[in-house]
RNA sequence: GCCGGAGUGGCGGAAUUGGCAGACGCGCGGGAUUCAAAAUCCCGUUGGGGCAACUCAGUGAGGGUUCGAGUCCCUCCUCCGGCACCA
């Protein structure tokens, strides 16, 4: 990329007082380097001024990569930068740390491809990354820098991956958290629960469930467990702990793929290799406990709304019912009870609890009736169970098919459905009827209990695959006479379906009569539809009803919606909510389900089989009791290994990966009390440590906790926290998990992380296109006029579209040519001045130089660009009003602006007052001084020099904010817009606080107003205070 | 596919949240200054028609609500972000 500014050398001889950028950005950031001027100090710290508010402003920490900064990065981190300023000269005690989020993917792959430890290259991207960023003036506490990969940052996110995996947590638990808030649900340390236990205060139940309560009525007590049954049942609870679950498995590469680097057709991206989906033993977090929890609180968090939503829709909570659906071949329904089949009559809950069942969830229990067959997902542990020997071969194959496809894929609505029968079946519990079991992919096993009844007359999905398996429909819910109607007149019935299943007959008479009623078809609109039915509501119920309550696949959709309980024995009649509620009563009392609540949210995979990451403190040992590493000998290091890379094993998925750690055979291996112990080979994932940073940064240095208490106490919450969308979800989720463990443990004080966040778009890049459809990089096209744009190497015509900065693309933009061209007080206003913060925005060298001049003119606004003196213009004269004006309104517009973090229009005023004081001819100093304090936040360099020019031996970093009169911040007369019907017939200047009969006076006296409304009445004026006047006339 | 967001001049965007569409900047055109250029300053710049006063159209497309819609509602199109092991 090459900027269109012309070099110093290339200019004509400089004047002596010319804005020098680059001398004046080295002189300032060396002085607050020098002077340590942003230094945050702490409570308790000689200094720390108590007396004054906190802020702490935060950006989403970067990840180094070897590329270094490019433009978008530091987008986000001007805004901060602003708001940090400018909260300090409001008086604020502002902690603005910066550090890098350094273990991960990216560094250990170009480590593998360069073979240089990660160690050595991240450490060498912090340095640049470091070096850019103070290169753009940010007002960072750099005595705070921190990086996740450094051991005594690592060591606490072992110690807080201990409490978690010390740690249970007591759904029951009500309490006051220490905000004063009442809470259900809390994580307690496991020694507490092992406490209550061997007191034998709590006793164990037969499926290892805890009893509140001595043993008794065959519970047993604590001691009757043995070993592992304690271990067991202690696992089960802790908040970190070990599961199977299923992963993306690539032997030949020797790892754990990501889902982005598995291709479609089920091949490594890399090298194409087969990759298996199937379960691996893996450390978890028990994210799922804290659902509600990450729900409900959402609600007092000052984020965007659309941020929100997406996490209400991550968590997806919804309420219905848990079901158990019997095997047929192991229980019957006989004279009105449930029998083993050795006919021995079932009691009380047993069956609810018996392996023999499907269980499964739904959010439509009165749909029960309707469950015409059930689909177990592939990975359901009853599949073998249910399936018999001659349907075992294609149920088989099917699971493996299975296994190779993405949950994505499984469920995209556009994928013909697939699945086959297994040759068993159930019964349903509410009528006893016996229905088929398949197996279809598009049931997952991550969500609810794995399996579903199927409901095909009101469920999409279910519709779709019963009609292309040809399994029956029901209709179990009365839909409105309006959605019926609305069918046969618009999407029309499924006349194949019909053929297909025998129903020839049926639609013809369905549509005859309906002929026969509208007197039209075919043609009929929605309107008329309405009024048909008005017209005559019996065609509807004695013929279309009818039909559709015999076989609702006659037409093209489902009925989804709430609706009447129709074929459903005793219930019939109900409206869904009321037999919803009823059939659940129903369930429980018969001990065959119970109503619940159920999230979409899944636990937490939190290991990699990578090297780059934190070791987890823990050992395991041969008789397969894992223990934590004690807090006094963290952190667990991660060992210098030359090779770092996986260890790729035969095409077999049966192998297990042997993650890099597990070859440190010294390291792994520990002795402790005449045991050999294990460590864990494997690594965090890189957002363990970007979970907890923002308490880091409130006491780094902090060697004996993770922050300390005081401290904590004093700079929570993050008051701002600025990044990018991209991190809607999981970032953002993750670590308010993270902080409300911390918080149920007693180590923090707030429920909640971040009080307000903000998404900063994505910065893009223009790239090209040709006819063909390829992207074409910047580099390789030629200009022909403004808007015209060649292929340099073909000649084709491209047309010029908005993309991602890629290095693919060639249209990554570099700062530090930026910033050399034209200096850091440029740049930083480019990006502010680009449009919202939250907009995704092309980037465009072209406007830079734009900004530039901005710099240049309020530099010539004190100083004589000739003699380097200041400006013969400069003053000290009273201003007069309308200098005063021009001041008050900038002062008044950008305060404003910031504090709305609308940045564009902030440096808009900027502009504005440029302009109006370039036009005078003497600038009172009375104007100018308060604009440089202005301008400070935005581009602190020329600020700072500006200010020392002026006089003043101070840094103006915690000068006073300047405070504007609002009767000099708006104009006293205002002009308003007149218009007759909505349109303007007439502009009037009035004063600004005229009131309505004042301006209705004046705007039926205006002469074009009566000219318009000349011959006609008036019937209505509308006046807007300070806006407009309508005049409805007729 | 599902969830979330966005579409306004040649370009980036503004619009006090339902009240004068196009602030401000870039670009472009014209002028002043200059031997000339750069820089600087001034004027103009949504499109169509008109010498002009003025007038008609106009915020992705189509419909609706309203005295009044870029803003609210419905349908559709295009682009961007996320979808759990990229972070």
């Amino acid at each position: 990329m090459s900027t269109t500014r012309q070099t110093d050398e290339k200019r004509t001889p400089r004047a002596a007082g010319a804005y020098d950028h680059r001398a004046i950005e080295a002189k300032w950031q060396a002085y607050w380097d020098r002077q340590q001027t942003f230094r945050t100090l702490n409570p308790g710290e000689p200094g720390f001024d108590a007396s004054r508010p906190k802020y702490y402003v935060l950006d989403f920490f970067p990840y180094p990569s070897g590329a270094g900064l490019h433009v978008g990065h530091p987008l986000g981190y001007c805004a901060t930068d602003i708001v940090a300023r400018y909260k300090r000269m409001r008086g604020f005690n502002v902690l603005h740390p910066m550090g890098f989020d350094a273990f991960g993917l990216p560094a250990e792959q170009y480590a593998i491809q360069t073979n240089v430890h990660p160690a050595i290259t991240t450490r060498a991207n912090i340095d640049t990354y470091r070096r850019q960023l103070k290169m753009l003036g940010f007002s960072y506490d750099w005595s705070r820098e921190l990086a996740t990969c450094f051991p005594d940052y690592y060591k606490f996110t072992q110690w807080c991956f201990a409490r978690m995996f010390e740690a249970w947590y007591d759904e029951a638990c009500a309490w006051p958290g220490p905000d004063g808030r009442r809470v259900v649900g809390r994580a307690r340390p496991v020694a507490e629960l092992e406490q209550q236990l061997s007191s034998g205060a709590w006793s164990v139940d037969a499926t290892l469930g805890i009893v509140r309560a001595p043993a008794a009525d065959g519970n047993r007590a604590w001691s009757e467990l043995s070993p592992a049954e304690q271990r067991e049942f202690i696992n089960r609870r802790r908040l970190a702990y070990i599961d199977e679950i299923p992963v993306n498995w690539c032997p030949a590469l020797g790892t754990v793929l990501a889902n982005e680097e598995v291709d479609n057709q089920g091949r490594s991206e890399r090298g194409g290799h087969p990759v298996y989906r199937r379960p691996l033993r893996q450390w978890m977090m028990r994210i799922t406990e804290y659902a509600e929890r990450l729900l409900a609180d959402l609600e007092d968090l000052d984020w965007p709304e659309p941020i929100k939503l997406m996490q209400r829709n991550w968590i997806g909570r919804s309420t219905g019912a848990e079901v158990v659906f019997p095997l047929a071949g192991a229980f019957s329904w006989q004279d009105g009870r449930w029998r083993t089949r050795d006919g021995r009559p079932i009691v009380g809950r047993e069956l609810y609890f018996h392996q023999d069942v499907i269980r499964i969830y739904t959010t439509r229990p009165d749909t029960l009736f309707g469950a015409t067959y059930m689909v177990l997902a592939p990975e359901h542990p009853l599949v073998a169970r249910v399936t018999t020997p001659e349907h075992r071969p294609a149920v088989d194959r099917y699971v493996e098919t299975a296994r190779h496809r993405s949950d994505l894929e499984r469920t995209a609505e556009t994928r013909l459905k697939t699945g086959v029968f297994t040759g068993g079946f159930a019964i349903n519990p509410v009528n006893g009827e016996r229905i088929p079991v398949w197996v279809a992919d598009y049931v997952l096993m991550g969500y609810g209990t794995g399996a579903i009844m199927a409901v095909p007359g009101h469920d999409t999905r279910d519709f779709e695959f019963a009609k292309q398996f040809d399994l029956p429909i029901i209709a179990v819910v009365r839909p409105p006479d309006a959605w019926i109607h609305e069918q046969i007149t618009t999407r029309g019935v499924d006349e194949d379906y019909c053929r297909r299943t025998g129903r020839a007959r049926l639609p013809e008479q369905l549509l005859n009569s309906a002929s026969a009623a509208a007197g039209i078809i075919g043609g009929i609109t929605a309107q008329d539809a309405t009024a048909v039915l008005d017209g005559d509501a019996g065609w509807v119920n004695q013929v279309a009803w009818p039909v559709y309550a015999a076989g609702p696949g006659i037409f093209h959709e489902a009925y989804c919606g709430d609706g009447v309980g129709l074929n459903s024995g005793r219930f019939d009649g109900l409206p869904t909510p009321e037999f919803k509620e009823r059939i659940v009563g129903w369930l429980e009392e018969q001990g065959l389900g119970r109503g619940a609540v159920n999230y979409k949210l899944r636990d937490w995979i939190f290991s990699r089989q990578k090297y780059w990451g934190e070791p987890f403190p823990v050992l395991h040992g041969e008789d397969g009791e894992t223990i934590a590493v004690p807090d006094d000998e963290l952190p667990v290091e991660l060992p210098q290994m030359e090779n770092f890379r996986p260890t790729p094993v035969a095409d077999d998925e049966h192998t297990v990966p042997a993650p890099p750690l597990a070859r440190a055979k010294e390291w792994v291996s520990v002795t402790r009390g005449g045991k050999t112990w294990t460590r864990d080979a494997n690594t965090m994932p890189q957002w363990a440590g970007s979970c907890w940073y923002y308490l880091r940064f409130i006491d780094p240095h902090n060697e004996h906790r993770f922050c300390g208490a005081e401290a904590e106490k004093y700079w929570s919450p993050v008051d701002l926290y600025v990044g990018g969308a991209e991190h809607a979800v999981l970032h953002l989720l993750y670590a308010r998990f993270w902080h409300k463990a911390l918080y149920d443990l007693g180590y923090v004080c707030r429920a909640e992380p971040f009080a307000k966040l903000f998404n900063q778009g994505m910065i893009q890049a223009f790239a090209y296109r040709n006819a063909r459809g390829s992207l074409i990089g910047p580099d390789r096209v030629a200009h022909r006029g403004e808007d015209q744009f060649f292929d340099s190497q073909t000649g084709e015509p491209l047309t010029r579209i908005v993309a991602k900065m890629s290095k693919a693309l060639n249209n990554v933009v570099n700062p530090d040519e930026i910033v050399s061209a034209f200096g850091a007080d440029t740049f930083r206003l480019y990006e502010m001045y680009m449009g919202p913060l939250d907009a995704s925005k092309p980037w465009n060298t072209q406007d830079v130089p734009g900004l530039y001049k901005l710099c240049n003119r309020i530099w010539r606004l004190v100083v004589d660009v000739d003699t380097g003196e200041l400006s013969p213009a400069l003053t000290d004269d009273a201003p007069d009003e309308a200098a005063l004006r021009l001041l008050h309104k900038a002062i008044r517009k950008v305060g404003a602006d910031i504090e709305a973090l609308k940045f564009n229009t902030a440096i808009a005023a900027f502009f504005d007052f440029v302009n109006g004081v370039t036009r005078m001819e003497r600038r009172p100093r009375g104007i100018i001084e308060p604009f440089v304090l202005l301008v400070t936040p935005f581009a602190p360099h020329l600020a700072e020099e500006l200010w020392q020019r002026l006089g003043h031996s101070e840094s103006l970093a915690y000068q006073s904010w300047p405070a504007y009169d609002e009767a000099l911040a708006r104009d006293p007369e205002v002009e308003i817009a007149v218009q007759v019907l909505g349109k303007i017939k007439a502009r009037i200047m009035v004063a600004a606080d005229a009131d309505e009969k004042t301006l209705e006076a004046a705007a039926l006296a205006d002469p074009a107003v009566r000219e318009a409304i000349r011959g006609k009445t008036v019937r209505k004026v509308i006046v807007v205070k300070g806006r407009l006047v309508n005049v409805v006339a007729s």
